[in-house]
RNA sequence: GGUGCUUUGGCCGAGCGGUUAGGCACAGGUCUGCAAAACCUGGGACAGCGGUUCGAUUCCGCUAGGCACCUCCA
């Protein structure tokens, strides 16, 4: 099995990663607040786990990846004087909070099909593990880190920051976080302001509640990443990823929850991915200057110059590291589109000529030969030591804390390969074009998880499509042939109004849609 | 105020102590009735000032700009 590289936030340090249990990798991953529809920056850590969950399938790993719903407990604005995201949106729009959760998750599991995120293998909701999150806090109690106050139950982070350390993970400490506390106005349960809730009583026009040893009330929002992480992976396992924003205070609190009270910080590598910004700032709910997923697809926003499709957006994603930040524009979208578009039709081309056949001996062939680096002998069978080169660079790319955008410049030395061997200035073997399809095949499509969008409308409609440009291009063949140049010109004219593009090649007329 | 990050050619965006990132755009060429695509070639970049070094875009310091977190946020 390959060595994999990952980014530690905890470390700070690019670290090998070996998990728990040989062959196994549990891998929790923070998912929406389902109150609203998910925008741009909720693809990136979509795309961005979702080429993690699948790298680490294609090597070998037998993964679990739990991703969550969060539908109950995310507080607005301050954690004491906010109302609860899902509850506020309900009461707004007189709805069953419910069915606000059920509305915004359908959308939100529409959104990531569209960009072809895999599902998790299990995504748990807060709502659905109240039980669990009473019964921790209970153990979190009764450990002595934290306090009941007025109903309320307090994780006690002074008491914790004495034995542990509070903000191993984010790397400020106790003193620099009360500094930066905005003081509260008026009266509060807790005894410190950095102390976050495990439990809130709800007040009377909340309306979701449970009941619990404490009051009617609801969890903190913090605890149910511990306790469905910890329940359907295990006391300690190897990822959780999520946003950097998410670092401090939430990832900070799940630590501190952990060690309270199973004594382990529950996660060997934490993976933290970058935000999207639009003219550098970052794209966020609270700005007001996001773009959700429906309307980036759809092109109805003012940022928006068209529409642009999910594989567009997902190119987009991959073509920055993820840890980096990556700016939206019109420009840079476009420009994805269009590379994306060549890298699809390499792969289509690349069938056409495997389906070819051998032909003649044309041009010359692509140089062959060793290479120095160590090639496993059974992972590329290519003539070519170019595309062996590829494949290595690819996988170098990929295990090295995910680089999709050196995997991606080596993916176009692919297509310009393929491209010159449909020119005919290049040739290749059939080892070098199983080799090329396998890294299509695997990566491109596998990993990197990109797919022809405009692929899979087959049955009827298609043949009589496909029927019909036969014939067309056919009696445009034939005016050409009269050198009849204003029919042909009409006809591709009139082709291109419909959204069809014709090509003229040594071989005839080629024509793509859209 | 505290903590941390960042500044790469027209745009996006990798990388790194000495060797081509890549994409988009642009210019020239090949092909072509024209167009498109494709291929070939090309230019141009490492914020500024010092330092370390045989050698720095890459390490260190300072200056200037930008950003994030410390409130909810992917």
């Amino acid at each position: 099995m390959r060595n994999l590289y990952l980014t530690n936030t905890l470390t700070k340090n690019k670290e090998l990663f070996k998990p728990v249990n040989e062959g196994h990798v549990g891998m929790y991953v923070c998912g929406p607040t389902v109150y609203g529809d998910a925008h741009l920056g909720h693809a990136r850590p979509g795309v961005t786990y979702d080429v993690l969950f699948k790298l680490l399938r294609h090597l070998g790993y037998k993964v679990r990846y739990v991703r969550n719903i969060t539908d109950v407990g995310h507080l607005e604005h301050d954690a004491d004087e906010g109302e609860d995201k899902i509850s506020k949106k309900a009461r707004l729009e007189q709805l069953e909070p419910m069915e606000v959760v059920q509305s915004y998750t359908f959308r939100y599991h529409e959104a990531m099909r569209l960009l072809n995120v895999a599902p998790p293998s299990i995504e748990p909701r807060a709502s659905g593990h109240i039980i669990e999150q009473i019964e921790t806090i209970k153990k979190i109690l009764d450990a002595g880190y934290a306090y009941i106050s007025n109903g309320s139950v307090y994780f006690d982070v002074q008491k914790y920051n004495e034995k542990h350390n509070y903000g191993v993970l984010s790397g400020r400490n106790l003193d620099d976080t009360l500094e930066g506390t905005r003081s509260l106005d008026g009266q509060s349960d807790k005894k410190a302001p950095y102390d976050f809730a495990l439990w809130k009583k709800a007040e009377p026009e909340h309306i979701m509640h449970w009941p619990s040893p404490w009051s009617e009330g609801f969890p903190g929002w913090h605890l149910e990443c511990s306790v469905m992480g910890e329940k359907y992976l295990g006391e300690e396992f190897d990822i959780h990823g999520g946003g950097m924003d998410l670092m401090f205070p939430h990832h900070e609190c799940e630590i501190a929850q952990n060690v309270a009270w199973r004594g382990t910080r529950g996660v060997r590598y934490w993976v933290h991915n970058n935000m999207i910004t639009i003219n550098g700032q970052k794209m966020g709910k609270s700005l007001g200057n996001f773009i959700t997923l429906p309307e980036l697809f759809s092109g109805n926003h003012p940022k928006l110059e068209q529409a642009y499709s999910p594989m567009t957006v997902r190119f987009f994603i991959l073509q920055a590291h993820y840890r980096g930040t990556l700016d939206f524009s019109n420009e840079a979208l476009q420009a994805s589109e269009k590379a994306l578009k060549r890298v699809i039709q390499a792969y289509k081309d690349l069938t056409a000529l495997r389906q070819a056949g051998p032909v003649g001996e044309p041009a010359e062939p692509l140089p062959y030969g060793e290479l120095s680096s160590a090639i496993a002998p059974d992972s590329c069978q290519a003539d070519s030591a170019e595309i062996k080169a590829i494949f290595e660079g690819v996988y170098d790319a990929l295990c090295d804390d995910l680089n999709t955008p050196v995997a991606l410049s080596h993916i176009f030395e692919a297509v310009r390969i393929i491209n010159s061997a449909k020119a005919g200035s290049v040739k290749l073997t059939e080892n070098d074009q199983k080799a090329l399809t396998q890294i299509f095949d695997d990566i491109v499509f596998g990993v990197l998880g990109l797919r022809d969008e405009a692929a899979g409308e087959s049955g009827k409609g298609q043949e009589v499509i496909s029927g019909l440009m036969d014939m067309v291009l056919e009696e445009r063949s034939k005016a050409k042939a009269a050198k009849d140049w204003a029919l042909s010109d009409a006809i591709r004219d009139h082709l291109k109004a419909l959204g069809i593009t014709v090509k003229d090649t040594k071989d005839g007329a080629e024509w793509t849609l859209e």
